[in-house]
DNA sequence: TTATTATATGAATATATGTTCAAATATGAT
DNA sequence: ATCATATTTGAACATATATTCATATAATAA
């Protein structure tokens, strides 16, 4: 063993962790509340409905119906999702009479979603 | 009623559904394949214990035992964390001796990561 | 060989989540 | 007022998923 014991210390009953390396990723890391948002936002992004909505979002402003004929879910599954990506402020919507226009409330989500899928099509 | 009768249709037995608009995003939807692989990617990234792994391992190469420490969980359920971002094909490991060094496989990852966190910390 | 250590894995459990169904609002038309 | 329509909402159900525990590998040391 050439490296001196204090660099390696017994957590979780294992040896070999090495203390400098999770010190320099803890001096850096992220606060909890910042992980526990991002981690939301992804989880959101992450069901196929609600991917499906947020695609047709980036394109066109659309009522309630009108995304549920699109992506053939039903009317009542399409609002619930709805609220979803309402509450986590993805989405933001007008009402014209009886009709909820909806659209994307935030432009970095069009990002993300570029990003997104230039990682998946290569 | 303004419009023709012929740009409403009845789906899901609602009516108001615009035909054109819905036509208009069918035409650049992306194809289900691709739809699900990015749901799973943004899932994957939606839970805060990978949502944690992803950030340690962008900063610095890491063992599983360590990445437990550091973020405080059971070496088992890092394991298993691992399996299932290994699948999706974000991290990759090198073998030394018993130990697995665990790495980011892919830099969009590292980009839709940063542009996630953007969208957080506004 | 046996012992120790680092990681992986399978089963079980508890919790989260997406959809459906039924019913409730809300708005406009008759 | 009543009727029709667009959307929302709550409850129920079924499925998915994260963690724990126990055990199994794999690799090294003694």
């Amino acid at each position: 063993m050439k490296r001196k014991l204090k660099d390696k210390i017994s957590i979780c009953e294992v040896f070999y962790v090495n203390k400098e390396k999770i010190n320099a990723v803890k001096k850096v890391m992220k606060p909890n509340e910042t992980i526990i948002s991002l981690a939301q936002t992804f989880k959101v992004l992450g069901d196929p409905t609600r991917t499906k909505i947020i695609f047709a979002l980036s394109k066109e402003e659309l009522c309630v119906c009108d995304i549920a004929a699109l992506i053939g879910i039903s009317q009542s599954a399409t609002s619930h999702q709805l609220r979803v990506l309402r509450n986590m402020k993805l989405v933001k919507y007008r009402k014209e009479g009886k009709i909820a226009y909806y659209s994307l409330d935030d432009n970095h989500i069009r990002n993300l979603f570029d990003e997104g899928l230039r990682h998946v099509e290569e």
